[in-house]
DNA sequence: TTACTATGTGTAGAGAGGCTATGCATTATG
DNA sequence: CATAATGCATAGCCTCTCTACACATAGTAA
């Protein structure tokens, strides 16, 4: 059945906009950082990390910008814009509204 | 009821074959008693549960057969399989560890 | 009677979003 | 010199949920 990278729909946003919070980072680095806090259990594809960071750009709740790192290449460093801390704050609420629903059900 | 109760993908099957294990019932109630057992927090459309239902027969997760109600009206009523018992523990497993994983990138 | 609500099952079509697979480019490592 | 790691990106697929219908019966209110 479900393979351990498979996110339930939903929560990449989420879980980009939370990690955005913390500074600003570019895709790739956005990737580990949720693979690393989640312990080893989500591992976002790329193919479903960059759509989402696009998504979230178009809706104006990140924004980007070509930056050198360290390691001397260019990377499109994104941040989290003010539209995109409330949306992440409305995320959260929801979420954890939408985690107590599920767990009645289950403990029921 | 005000918000539009928007499931996260992939935990309708677990919340139907949950609501199963406690005893065998027909669609509409099975609606019911998910909306009551998450405090009207999930309201399962039936657009979304009969095609659940179908899916999870198909799979030979939980099977069905037709029968009159107390109010002497026919309906098809489902009950959970082995299988279906196997697979609800399983799920409910994932889900558990999924919650946790992202519970600790939320926490980070 | 008429109409509306609740109960009950079902499908079609659309939309969303995550996945695989692929492509390209650069740097570090064996 | 080949391979892995870093880094961005898209196309097409697939699954699942939603809206909007369609149909049928029973009970209740006007």
């Amino acid at each position: 059945m479900a393979k351990k990278s498979e996110l339930l729909q939903g929560t990449l946003d989420l879980l980009v906009l939370k990690t955005l919070r913390q500074e600003p980072a570019h895709g790739y680095a956005i990737a580990q950082k949720i693979l690393v806090s989640s312990r080893k259990v989500l591992d976002v594809q790329q193919g479903s990390l960059y759509p989402a960071l696009h998504r979230l750009e178009k809706k104006g709740l990140i924004e980007s910008e070509w930056r050198e790192g360290d390691n001397g290449r260019m990377a499109k460093v994104y941040s989290l814009k003010k539209a995109g801390k409330k949306q992440l704050e409305e995320e959260m609420e929801e979420w954890s509204r939408y985690i107590a629903a599920i767990q009645w059900v289950l403990e029921a």
